[in-house]
Parts: structure tokens; C-alpha cells; sequence
DNA sequence: AAAATTTATTGACATATATCAAGAGAAAAT
DNA sequence: ATTTTCTCTTGATATATGTCAATAAATTTT
């Protein structure tokens, strides 16, 4: 019986709970994860590059930040059991617009695009995940378009304390102010706000 | 040789552009589409209920609406050659919180997720296009994502006239403003700005 | 541990955009 | 064709949030 490393359970088990994989899948796709420690503030993936790997967080924060008008936004905060990628540099293999950074210290397993390709070429049976992943990623990313749409800052801090309420405290309130496309002031008055109440 | 119904052809040929499919998916899947017409300002997925279709859109323009703070917002333009669904109705099979009106008259391709589901399961290749359609729709998202999080009023204005500047003529200025998530009155002064320059 | 740097808080003020309202224009209904 | 309804425009005003600045707090570096 192959011994899996026990790091990647979570992302297996998650897997297979969609469909079980067939024997030589899942070897084949553990096989071809590498397990890497990241310091904390470390860029994995710069903007201008192209997007050749996805990480899957096993331990740790991540955020993916660009520049808009010349400021520093960060779009998405990537945590534990989660998939980090720039999505639109990786399906298109074109350069990214998007930085990720490590917030805190992480333990990532890092997967190659060459490595997914080949493993949906070989196993048809592997698309089906991918699409439901990919499926998966659409609806939170709906989830964000909606929160930037909310009424006012408030209402936009509720959306990330409803969400990323375990990782707050590790998140700069700057990075948390840009994400919620407010400024970080506004998010400090309004965080003062809350306490009082 | 089998005939195919030449409202279908752009979507068909799409398709095969990403992976020619193979001939009993190609006859399957087009056969599994039914053509409608569907006049103006006509609902065909309500807020609430389970989006249990996929609408190919032949000809005509549609928008998805939802309510947020007792406002009716307009989430997505649709025109010719795109997929109308409520993704997150769709995906998991629950209610939906977006309604899919249509704008003008249209030509619609409807097929069933039920049809759809037998599909995947029966061509495991066909999960392959699935992927990548989800995949462009992301990108797309992602594209509107980043326009709400545009300067001001006139930046938003020119990502709908970049993108959308073929239909615009069609679409209300109310709808095109709750879109970009500012009012019809600034969209007027913003427009009346254009007009002078 | 102390110094230096970065981040967060708080106040004063500026400003873009929302809201309200009234009239003009366009589209739909009779 | 005329009336009715809906949509768009334009002005006046209100307001939430941005910007600037100065201090406080926290974090990092030496």
C-alpha cells in the first residue's frame, strides 16, 4: 500500500470526495507535488511573469496583490487547504498582472502546469475535478464581486469577518483595507465602530 | 452525413476550436438543444428557483439582475455566441439569487443540466470544454471584478464602452449604470462629459 | 533592550458621487 | 395620433469616504 505524505491528505481526500480517483491518478498526481517551506513575506509568483506553478497552501496565509492607479490592491487572501494561483496567467500561460506573497510562514505543495496538463491528458477522468474546482473558484470569486457592490464600508467588513474571520488577526489591516477596496482609514473608523458596540 | 442545425454551427465550431470533439458527443450535444424565441423583457430564470438550463445565445441581448439593499442591480450583459446561466444556481443546484431577463428579442439554444450532466458522464472528454468555458467565464469575471474596483465613475464608463460598445445602443443607461455600480444621474453626467470632448 | 521602521488611529478638510426634485424626451399603450 | 408611462437629463444639496497630517502603537532591525 503506498504511503501518502500525510501534508497532502487534505487536498486528496477533498478530491475524492468529488469522485474518487482511480489508483494510478492519485499516485501519479501525488507524485508530482513538491513540498516546499516559504518564509513569511516571500513573492512566489511576480507580476510580469507567467504563472507556471499552482501551490496548494498546506500551512499559512497568502494574498495576491496589483497595481491599480499606481496603488498597491490586494485581491485575494489565500489560507489553508486552498489552491493559490494568478488564474488569469495560468489558463492562458500568459504574463500575470497579479504578485502572490506569503503573508505568514508556509508549508506549500507546489504542482507545475506541465505536471496538471499531463495529468488531464493522461487521466480524462481528472477534468472532471478540475472543472468543479474551477467551478468551485467562480463562485467565491462572485462572492467578492458581490461584497465590492455592498451599500458601504461596513457592510463590506462584515463580508471579510463572515469569511476570513479565523485569519483576521494575521492580516495586515492595510492589505484587508485594499481588499475591501476601501481606505485603510475608513477601515480603521469603522472597526472603532464595532468595538464600541 | 448528419445536418446540424446552423444556429448551432458558431457554438459547435467553438467548441471543436478548443478540442475537435468526437463525433457521437458532437450529434449528442446538439441534438440535446432546443431552439426558442424568447421576445423582450421576458424572465426565463426567476430569483429563487434552480437554474436547470444553459441558454446558448443565438441572437439578442439579456442581462442577470439581483437585489441588493432593495435595489435592482444588473450583475451581467449577455449578447450573441455567449452561455446565459446563473452560475451559482447552476453549479451546486440551488436557488438562485439572480433573475435572467431577456433585453430584446432573442434566439435562444436551451439545454438541461440534466443533459448537460449525462454528457459529462458519458464523454469524459467533454469535461475538457467544460473546463475551459468555466475557465474564460472566470477570466471575464475577474475582468468585471477589476472594474469595480476602477478610480471613478468615467473609468468604469470606458471599461463598458470598451467591452460592451457593439450592444451599447441596446442597453437602458439605467442598467448600464447599476452594472458599473454608480447611479443612472452620474452616468448621464458622465456621458454628457463624452458628448463635448 | 533600544532604535528605527512600519502600521494604525484620530481629527480636519476636500471631493466624488448619491440623493432628491423637476422638467424634457422617448417609448409604450390606448 | 394622443395619452400615459417610463427613462434620461440637469441642477441643488447631502453625505460617505478619500486625502492629508500628526500622533500613537506595533513590529522589525540592530
Amino acid at each position: 500500500m503506498q504511503i501518502f505524505n500525510e501534508q497532502l491528505l487534505p487536498l486528496l481526500t477533498m478530491l475524492n470526495s468529488m469522485q474518487q480517483m482511480d489508483n494510478a491518478l492519485q499516485l501519479t498526481l501525488h507524485n508530482s507535488f513538491q513540498i516546499v517551506e516559504v518564509p513569511k513575506k516571500t513573492i512566489i509568483l511576480q507580476e510580469g511573469k507567467i504563472c507556471t506553478n499552482v501551490w496548494y497552501v498546506v500551512k499559512g496565509l497568502l494574498r495576491t496583490y496589483c497595481h491599480i492607479a499606481d496603488k498597491e490592491i490586494t485581491t485575494r487572501l489565500m489560507h489553508t487547504n486552498y489552491l493559490a494561483l494568478a488564474p488569469g496567467s495560468y489558463f492562458t500561460q500568459t504574463a500575470s498582472t497579479e504578485t502572490i506573497q506569503t503573508i505568514t510562514n508556509c508549508t506549500l505543495a507546489v504542482i507545475t502546469y506541465k505536471s496538471m496538463q499531463y495529468l488531464l491528458a493522461t487521466y480524462p477522468q481528472f477534468n472532471y475535478h478540475n472543472r468543479l474546482l474551477t467551478e468551485q473558484y467562480y463562485y467565491k470569486l462572485e462572492q467578492r464581486l458581490y461584497m465590492l457592490r455592498k451599500q458601504d464600508a461596513a457592510a463590506k467588513y462584515q463580508f471579510f469577518l463572515k469569511n476570513y474571520s479565523t485569519y483576521a488577526k494575521y492580516i495586515p489591516q492595510k492589505y484587508i483595507a485594499s481588499f475591501l477596496n476601501i481606505s485603510p482609514e475608513t477601515l480603521s473608523r469603522v472597526r472603532a465602530k464595532y468595538k464600541k458596540e
